[in-house]
RNA sequence: UGGGGCGUGGCCAAGCGGUAAGGCACGAGACUUUGGAUCUCGCACUCGGAGGUUCGAAUCCUCCCGCCCCAGCCA
């Protein structure tokens, strides 16, 4: 955890934190209990990131817990894929910040049922890492309340507050009527209570097939809300889940399953997206018709994060991965925490950018530079500086014997004395970066060309005598240079000045590397407004990919360790990929680029052509 | 046109009746063996609009305008 986390944690304010705050203060709970409940139909994005940060930021700074909830009451669309991927992701961005407050259970505990004050109740707490002691734990599922929440059904029923349905999925949507126009009440409305436990028995039992029958909360059909125009709050689907296999051919609706799964657990504060504001209503309403013995949950809303040059919602991107657009859920493009973690975005920036984004009700487009600042700022603090040669250009020092090695000692990061240094070897032949020569510099281009001089990163100034150009396209294909050893570190003899310093890699000594750069996978802004007709993925940024082999970088990268960020000087932060990445041939994923002043004034000096020109 | 929300600088976002925080982005400069980092300065006479209440309004009231969400047996 950052100190400024920790800063952080005590002064931040948003309208949820304020309602914790004087819940707690008067005292309407006891304890803080959020809970981070995704559907493991779909990896996990930066969206859920912010939501991550919210409810284990609340657990983390009033000393409750959160729980980690698989909201997994349709099995059609679920997949233990999805809830290993899901738990290695919440772990991995709370690790070292929240993961004591990580509410789990011992695997294969279920809800316990039983009696509280003389109503029916059911409970399951949650274990926190430090009380585990050897038991293994699991996060919840809300399928483990399914006998439970069977059993609240038939108690609804009893109440009269509920009843089976038997009219056509058709019928049902037709009947519902308008936002503007009332519904028209079930026929089978009014069945007497009995024949409604008869049937919803039945139901259970596997009498009926898909589609024949629902259970139905009795509500008010002409409601202005129509998500209490009696909405279902079962449907049968004979179809086995990845949880519970074929035990169930019911399955609750997320309404009914929900508010219930936060009251079984004890949460305190039930905190969602925005679009679930219209169901609090319903949330309330079945909580409060079953008249609980403990105290209920509230329910919060926050307006989602949106990003620009990225799409968030789980159904887009699964088409890029099942399209192959990308390949696959961690590709590095992907704005899914796999993929950021494959690409090298440390968690603690992620956090530190959910913190930034705040948290409020009005819609947001966040954008992607300040993701970018959080991750150059968490990395530029300590990721080691390598040198490493994408465009390699070779370059002979004319003055520098041919079997002569030296050796110069760069300094590991100087943002942290401590990280020390190491040698890296100069010969006569070196690779320089293409992009570091002009032969013709254009304006306010202060690197190499012919005749000019200019620094070494950590060895001797050298000055440009020539090039060598391929007789055929005309290409510079080597450049001619002869130094100063004059010129060690620190300042030249003579105080003389150079306008650039320029990065270098010892031919001899280089090591052959292929880095991948990355580029944002959408070319525009908002991907999501496509104009009519067109689809999202016509968005997509034909550039957001380019895979460099033969890049030289220096003998210090031999043993770089998969995942583990090192800036290139002058070019970015990069890691080696976790997947493709082999001890002698590394491959390197660009996490983020460094700000480059250069590249700015290129864009400035293009755009203000392309405006002339036009 | 029913209901539920939301409108503060390019993007986020504080502000809770006392005279517009902060971050990102952007621009200028200093420093610099990374055109990196760091540092300094600049960047809303104004809070969707119009009225009203008040000594005083982004904050309270009224009306208007704009944007988002809701009619899955998805979550």
């Amino acid at each position: 955890m950052t100190s400024s986390e920790t800063q952080a944690a005590a002064e931040r304010q948003d309208f949820i934190r304020e309602i914790v705050r004087e819940d707690l203060k008067a005292g309407r709970c006891r304890e803080v209990v959020t809970r981070f409940p995704p559907e493991p139909n779909g990896y996990l994005h930066v969206g859920h990131a912010k939501s991550i940060c919210l409810n284990f930021g609340i657990a983390r700074q009033f000393g409750g817990r959160c729980n980690l909830r698989m909201d997994d009451t349709n099995p059609t669309k679920e997949d233990v894929e999805y809830v290993e991927s899901i738990t290695g992701d919440v772990k991995w961005l709370i690790a070292g910040w929240a993961d004591h407050c990580l509410g789990l259970k011992p695997a294969g505990r279920t809800a316990e049922r039983g009696e509280r004050d003389g109503a029916r109740d059911s409970h399951l707490g949650a274990v926190l890492p430090a009380e585990a002691g050897d038991a293994r734990l699991e996060p919840f599922y809300a399928s483990d309340y399914f006998e439970p929440l069977y059993e609240f059904a038939l108690e609804l029923i009893r109440r009269g507050r509920a009843y089976v349905c038997d009219h056509t999925p058709g019928e049902v949507d037709e009947m519902r009527g308008a936002p503007e126009r009332p519904g028209r009440e079930s026929l089978y409305r009014d069945r007497p209570v009995e024949e409604n436990l008869d049937l919803f028995r039945r139901m259970r039992d596997g009498e009926f097939p898909d589609g024949t029958r629902t259970l139905r909360a009795k509500i008010d059909m002409s409601s202005p809300n129509v998500w209490l125009r009696d909405p279902v709050l079962y449907r049968i689907r004979h179809a086995s889940h990845h949880h519970t296999g074929d035990r169930w051919c019911i399955y609750p609706m997320y309404d009914f399953a929900h508010g219930l799964s936060d009251y079984v657990e004890g949460i305190s504060h039930s905190i969602c997206t925005l679009e679930f504001e219209v169901h609090r209503p319903l949330y309330d309403w079945i909580l409060q018709a079953l008249d609980l013995p403990r105290p209920l949950p509230r329910q919060y809303e926050f307006a989602r994060l949106n990003l620009t040059h990225t799409v968030m919602s789980k159904r887009r991107l699964l088409r890029l991965v099942q399209e192959g657009r990308v390949g696959g859920w961690d590709d590095p493009r992907m704005p899914t925490l796999a993929g950021m973690r494959r690409r090298g975005f440390p968690a603690a920036a992620i956090r530190d950018f959910c913190e930034r984004i705040g948290v409020a009700k009005r819609e947001n487009l966040v954008e992607l530079a300040l993701l970018e600042h959080c991750v150059r700022e968490h990395l530029n603090r300590r990721a080691p500086r390598r040198m490493a040669v994408l465009r390699p250009l070779r370059m002979v020092i004319e003055n520098f014997p041919e079997d002569r090695v030296e050796r110069f000692e760069a300094v590991n990061n100087p943002e942290d004395p401590a990280a020390g240094t190491r040698p890296i070897p100069f010969s006569r032949v070196l690779w320089i970066e293409k992009d570091d020569f002009r032969e013709v510099p254009p304006p306010r281009y202060h690197r190499l060309s012919p005749g000019v001089e200019a620094r070494l990163r950590y060895a001797w100034l050298i000055r440009c005598t020539g090039v060598v150009n391929d007789p055929a396209t005309g290409e510079v294909v080597e450049v001619r240079a002869t130094c100063d050893p004059e010129t060690g570190s620190g300042p030249t003899p003579d105080g003389r000045k150079v306008k650039a310093t320029i990065h270098w890699v010892s031919a001899a000594h280089a090591l052959d590397a292929e880095v991948r750069l990355y580029d944002t996978l959408f070319a525009v802004e908002k991907p999501d407004e496509v104009a009519e007709g067109r689809d999202f993925t016509d968005a997509l940024n034909p550039r957001s990919l380019e895979v460099l082999k033969g890049c030289k970088v220096e003998p210090a990268l031999a043993d770089a360790e998969p995942g583990v960020p090192v800036q290139f000087e002058r070019l970015g932060y990069f890691c080696p990929d976790a997947a493709d990445s082999r001890p002698g041939a590394p491959v390197f994923n660009r996490t983020v680029t460094l700000k480059d002043a250069w590249a700015r004034i290129e864009k400035r000096q293009g755009a203000a052509g392309t405006a002339r020109d036009a």
